[in-house]
DNA sequence: TTGATTGCAAATATTTTGCAGGCAT
DNA sequence: ATGCCTGCAAAATATTTGCAATCAA
């Protein structure tokens, strides 16, 4: 089950000086083979069906790690701020779904230069942004069409 | 102190049927007239100097009426998902300092076609965004140059 | 063997709820 | 006078920390 992208991950984890344990194992495997946003909640429930004595506050701390790694990004949802999803490669933008948090990342083109051009007329120095689309993913357009009556 | 865009808020309030008790007076106030992001924490200390027997729970039931309202709205900041601020005329994005919280509305021209654009390449129907720059604002600029040495 | 990592339990921190009294209407 | 609103205390949540046992290296 264990797909390239966990390999590069678990990789790049052992090169940093961490164990690569059974619990980090799972945990990794889970998000990085993920393409929703998810919190330490939905990764321990999952993590649980195929280890059921792991605990919630390993999944807590292994995220951690991984988000200090560079592996996975902090993502604000407009349920709560501690989801995290395979972080970009290079500074993108993101897309969710507002039902089932499937996401992608995306480029903007320019915008680069608006978020300047905007800093300067506020007299603010921009250093950071976030730019979030939300709204319903293919599968649930269909089920809300689908519903059952 | 109370200022004129309070006085519209306690009608708006009024109308709605909520009584204009002096814990509500204040916390809107201190909302209507800041132009930082704030908190219910936050919210409550500047509260609490005017009227020290004012309680944080009063101040977060008090915002959340005021977001019933449409007076003020959530803001996700780095550090939580729990700030408010004075909701913008029409949907606009926002320049927040990452230092004091200071924030400004502003206008994206176009923002929604590129937005548009993006959903439909992935098969999405967007329903909402987000967009927040981050900076430092000319005074916290200031401060920070002037570091005591 | 060694010490990083785990999982439990407990501590913190944050937000919400219940309720008796107070106050706006 | 009525019942919404307040503030306290307590409950419910969410997240972090301490520690002995386990396990990767």
């Amino acid at each position: 089950m264990t797909n390239w992208i966990n390999q590069d991950w678990l990789k790049i984890l052992q090169e940093k000086g961490f164990r690569i344990t059974k619990p980090l194992r799972i945990i990794t495997d889970i998000l990085a083979s993920s393409n929703h946003i998810l919190n330490p909640t939905q990764v321990y429930l999952e993590a649980r069906e195929e280890y059921p004595k792991i605990g919630l506050v390993t999944v807590y701390r292994t995220m951690e790690k991984l988000e200090e790694a560079g592996l996975i990004e902090r993502v604000h949802m407009p349920d709560g701020c501690q989801s995290f999803f395979q972080a970009a490669a290079g500074h993108q933008h993101l897309l969710i779904c507002t039902k089932c948090s499937k996401a992608e990342y995306f480029e903007g083109d320019n915008l680069g230069t608006l978020f300047n051009r905007t800093g300067q007329s506020f007299g603010y120095e921009i250093t950071n942004h976030w730019l979030q689309l939300f709204g319903l993913c293919q599968d649930c357009q269909l089920k809300h069409t689908n519903n059952p009556t």
